[in-house]
RNA sequence: GGGGCUUUAGCCAAGUGGUAAGGCAUGGGACUGCAACUCCCCGAGCACCAGUUCAAAUCUGGUAGGCCCCUCCA
């Protein structure tokens, strides 16, 4: 398996700490509001991952947050909480907003297709973790109070921006000037553990600690609950390109300092998914969430599909016309292979070509998950000269990571006895070249879902 | 101002030195009462310029465009 990591610019091996089992860590939604279906894309990803490394036969534990604190809001204008300002807008509760949300997210990636990670923790589940590691860490020097904060003190670590390549000069000559410094930090990218004292003091949770009554910083939330539930020796740490910095470079600050030894081996960062004005934002005109392509029509799976049929660090845009593209590249793909099904029994499954294609499955996948190229395995395996029973069986096995439904039959409610009396109805009409009854019976079912087809044995019908 | 990514047919895209995968759409054909479905056929020399090489979409340098990040923005 070779992945690329983040921390070496470069795709490596994968070598985990312990090969008996891997430990995955991977950055969940703030749960102020719908996810859109652009950091949908980065959880498509990780499961990806997830599942090429269970199929390649590791052992996976895989842990996922819940952010449902904490999340400075984007509006420089307002600077609240995203919480609070959201369960404002609702009238709810902070708790209630974020419960709410992140029920909706866990249907929207089972819409998806989304395995849920083994454990998911929400951020103010685990406050008493987030204590122990400040408090050590102000031991050991790495931290101090100001202003009633506590700060992590960069200045502490030799590599800091291991994960970028910034350089520190540069960064702080060109600071944006939207940012409102803060002027109790030592240095620059000094980041706050704990609050008790902030500008935005519209925090509904906050919890007593040593350190005051208050509320913990954004990037300690994904350290406590990683090292809480999986240890000290991490092997992949997952999310979308824009925690890179300063997310993730303040995580390995933090952890490493606290634990005293290398944290995590891989950083694996999934690109953005655009539309035609840039990135995709919440904040942004009409969000673009599952429910909505449910509302247009779609099919959540096409939306898999269309982001399958791209790399992962590659930026990839969105818009109706690439969506729609997808879509029937789905259907039809589909439609094809439930045919291949129905028609294939008890035939014997050529196993040779069956191994065949599992090792060029995982190869493409070994490579840096290249999901582009194991879709255009299908179509081969579709144009392959075997039995159907085989081709059937070969892309079962790679929906294992896929995770397309390829092989799923939707559930067809649907009166039999009444359609057949229909098309008995208009094969009649149409021997009698009443095309205008005939075309109207055919309107009618297709109405109700139900798309006749001619073929030369006869009629058959599909439910849509 | 700094750091990084990116540019392949109408659209989504694979490809990392040997002469452009796959899919969608369009067009043509077969089938059909007409359609739909299905099947068959058809398209680019890889943003541009200059190099390296027997050979470049693939390497080097430059130009142009797009995108992301730069400390409380996920």
């Amino acid at each position: 398996m070779k992945i690329f990591n983040t921390e070496t610019h470069q795709i490596e091996e994968f070598i985990p700490w312990n090969k008996e089992h891997i430990k995955m860590y991977t950055c969940g939604p703030t749960v102020y509001s719908y996810a859109h279906i652009g950091n949908l894309r980065t959880y498509i990803m990780e499961d990806i991952l997830e599942k090429t490394l269970r199929l390649l036969g590791y052992n996976v534990t895989r842990v996922m947050n819940i952010t449902d604190v904490g999340h400075l809001s984007s509006d420089a204008d307002t600077g609240e909480d995203k919480m609070v300002k959201s369960a404002k807008k609702e009238h709810k509760s902070v708790l209630d907003i974020a419960k709410f949300y992140t029920d909706a997210f866990f249907r929207d990636t089972e819409k998806l297709n989304i395995k849920r990670p083994d454990i998911v923790s929400p951020a103010t589940e685990n406050i008493a973790e987030y204590i122990k590691i400040i408090s050590k860490l102000l031991e050991d020097g790495y931290a101090y109070a100001a202003g009633g904060n506590i700060y992590f003190d960069t200045s502490k670590v030799s590599n800091y921006y291991r994960l970028t390549n910034h350089v520190k000069e540069e960064l702080i000559s060109g600071v944006r000037d939207t940012v409102e410094e803060d002027f109790n930090k030592k240095n620059k990218t000094d980041f706050v553990l704990w609050f008790t004292k902030s500008k935005f003091d519209a925090q509904d949770l906050k919890w007593e600690s040593p350190f005051g009554l208050g509320y913990p910083g954004w990037h300690i939330e994904c350290s406590g609950i990683s090292l809480k539930y999986l240890g000290e020796y991490l092997d992949i740490h997952c999310g979308g390109v824009d925690n890179i910095f300063p997310h993730h470079t303040n995580e390995i600050a933090q952890s490493e300092s606290y634990i005293g030894h290398p944290w995590c081996k891989y950083w694996v960062h999934g690109e953005h998914l655009n539309d035609a004005s840039g990135k995709m934002s919440k904040s942004k005109g009409k969000t673009l969430t599952v429910s909505y392509l449910e509302e247009l029509g779609y099919n959540p799976l096409s939306y898999r599909f269309f982001v399958l049929q791209s790399h992962y660090r590659k930026q990839l845009t969105f818009s109706f016309e690439a969506l729609t593209g997808a879509e029937n590249a789905y259907k039809k793909l589909k439609s094809k292979i439930l045919n291949l099904k129905n028609s294939s029994t008890n035939e014997e499954i050529d196993s040779q070509i069956l191994d065949t294609y599992k090792t060029k499955f995982k190869e493409c996948l070994s490579d840096d998950l290249n999901t582009a190229n194991a879709i255009t395995l299908i179509y081969d395996v579709l144009k392959e000269n075997t039995t159907p029973a085989t081709k059937v069986a070969t892309i079962e096995y790679f929906d294992q990571v896929l995770s397309l439904s390829l092989t799923k039959e939707e559930k067809n409610v649907v009166d039999e006895a009444y359609i057949k009396e229909m098309v008995a109805k208009r094969n009649k009409a149409k021997l009698n070249k009443d095309y205008a009854l005939a075309d109207k019976i055919r309107e009618s079912l297709l109405e109700e879902g139900i798309i006749l087809k001619d073929t030369r044995d006869g009629t058959t019908y599909e439910v849509k």
